[in-house]
DNA sequence: ATTAGCACTATTCATTAATGAGTGCTAATA
DNA sequence: TATTAGCACTCATTAATGAATAGTGCTAAT
């Protein structure tokens, strides 16, 4: 039995990184040659393609000995090798140095920092439209955590005898509103009052911040014999109780459909429940929230069955102080990873730095 | 030559109504069965299918009259008849008493009407999201025109020395924010002095008067003189000015590709277009808020051509002092009326019933 | 006015055969 | 010893063929 030099996994066993290095720059090719052309790549069309000479005897040996170290696959015993997940994670770490942004997907971006007054929101929306527009896949960010961000202030505005208004600006700059019902009829002075004791009491502490000093009352003994605040305390655990659990924008759904990769109805039904439930992008969003750069996340290592025939590329947008939240790309295992990556990354990084310009601090 | 009574059209012509009826009773029939099925349908299987008897070489006579008068097409030769357009209009016009709503329907659409203090903007999601799973087709919603809210409360914060937040809450309960730029430092006072002015004179005004009373300074020469007024109505012009052209939230875009009506390349293409550019269906949507009840607009005679294989159900909603948007569903042209239009008109209703308790009169 | 019967037409489906892209193995070569 | 040429083999794709089927339109009978 003849026994092969494996390529890429036994690095340093012999002194033979030639044939290493040929291993890996055929692999490239065979995944770069999918990536464009979303088709099986044979032997002799890699002869062709690859940089240096080789003949299709040669380049079928490498190919056999990458399939059975599971970098490659056969869809059947005739056609070409298609690249595996783990061919695609080896792929990823290879990149080394980032491609420069063309000039075009700047311009294409540029509504995202051009943005007087807008609430952030409306940027992440604008931002992830843009995406979805600029990678033809499905796009998602989330936005800013509660939780995380600091408070700029807290109002209170009575609208009829039982129901106050409860609006809070965060630092980040977003607004949210909600309101609460209550027993007493509150004047619209006392609310006042209430206001302002809340405003100085808990401007710039976080949201989690709040809520956990107002459960513990650590809204301090000295002001507990004061009618008033013990009415503010009362009403604020109200109006800081978490409500929202956390939204996410999505844009261009319909991208993937039209993907050749997501013809077949079994992963278009995937896709679907995919986006219908939420939770598990959310999920992966809110994971890449704690690392600094960009995420990537391939097929199978995927927690998430239904997403186990996509990558998502993530990275997180902050402000000044936080880390707020994630944009992100949902596609083929099978895409241009350089590009997109690359293009996730300067979204996010134009996200921040227009968000930051706008957080108030 | 031998001149057939066409049924339909010539209605009155002569005594012979029945001819006519039965025309009609069979095109109903054919219209139905392809709602049903979607595969076009012969004259054996009407024959079987509809309630009195007939033979097929009957039915086919009659059939061959429709389709001359352009009920009914043929795809090809030997297949069966399929409704034209002018076929589903003839349909839903002839629709007279809406079927009950199903107890299930109403159970699945409770949590709209079951929300204590939620944003509009959330209502509204929520409604869209459930009608796109009752339906199964995509559904679109248009937030609250803000040209005609009424306005509750306007509140000015100071963010930075030259920025202010402004936050409109409009009697409709729905609450708008936007950062306005401003060369004066204003303390946060002198805001206070300004909020108190505006909501005093512009309380229960609607956006449109308040901002054309802003241009025309109708807020009267008596005031002139105050500097203090000047100012408050430079900042409010700022404040009231129209940003936000007007959102829609889009929910299960993905069921129509599932739709099999949809699988040809070209008409999802289209599909996806139209949902980008987002104006002709919110044009449709606007327009929906002009009368009242349940609109349809089938296929061909929608403006835009991307949506002439479509069907647009929608139906407005409103608080008790306005129209305020509308909710609509996006389906294919053999859509189930009946269900689809009594089920948008449902919705419609339980929304409207909703935010009117939240609105703040 | 309705219906039965028949000729005719077009799709669909399964079968077959030809084509071609691609592999794996072996033997020859540098 | 690594590389390559050559060849047999596999399997998907494609086109062509024919049978089965669902449907129509027309005509003649009821």
């Amino acid at each position: 039995m003849k026994i092969r030099v494996k390529g890429i996994e036994n690095q340093g066993a012999s002194g033979k990184t030639n044939s290493n290095e040929r291993s890996m720059v055929v692999l490239q090719s065979i995944i770069e040659n999918f990536i464009k052309n979303s088709e099986p790549v044979g032997s002799r069309t890699l002869s062709k393609s690859i940089g240096f000479k080789l003949s299709p005897a040669t380049i079928r040996n490498i190919m056999s000995d990458l399939a059975e170290s599971g970098y490659l696959i056969q869809t059947h015993t005739s056609a070409g090798r298609v690249p595996t997940d783990k061919a695609y994670r080896f792929y990823v770490d290879s990149i080394s140095k980032k491609p420069a942004i063309p000039e075009q997907i700047k311009q294409k971006l540029s509504p995202v920092s051009n943005v007087q007054g807008t609430p952030v929101e409306d940027i992440l929306s604008k931002a992830v439209h843009l995406l979805a527009e600029l990678t033809k896949f499905a796009c998602v960010v989330s936005t800013p955590k509660q939780s995380v961000s600091r408070l700029q202030r807290i109002e209170l505005i009575k609208i009829s005898e039982d129901r106050i208004l409860v609006i809070l600006v965060t630092k980040a700059g977003v607004v949210r509103d909600k309101i609460i019902f209550v027993k007493e009829n509150h004047s619209q002075e006392f609310l006042s009052s209430v206001t302002s004791f809340l405003n100085e009491e808990f401007k710039n502490h976080s949201m989690q911040e709040i809520r956990e000093g107002i459960h513990q009352s650590i809204v301090s003994d000295r002001h507990r014999y004061h009618d008033l605040l013990a009415h503010a305390v009362r009403l604020g655990k109200k109006a800081f109780e978490l409500n929202q659990p956390g939204e996410m924008f999505i844009e261009g759904q319909m991208n993937l459909l039209l993907d050749s990769h997501f013809h077949e109805q079994s992963s278009v039904k995937s896709l679907i429940d995919a986006f219908e439930q939420k939770t598990a992008i959310m999920k992966i969003l809110d994971e890449s929230m704690k690392n600094k750069g960009v995420h990537i996340h391939i097929g199978i290592e995927n927690d998430y069955e239904h997403l186990h025939k996509c990558s998502l590329i993530t990275a997180s947008y902050r402000n000044k102080q936080n880390v707020l939240g994630s944009i992100g790309v949902v596609g083929p295992t099978s895409m241009d990873y350089k590009h997109i990556i690359s293009t996730v990354d300067y979204t996010a990084k134009i996200l921040s730095k227009t968000i930051s310009e706008q957080s108030y601090d």
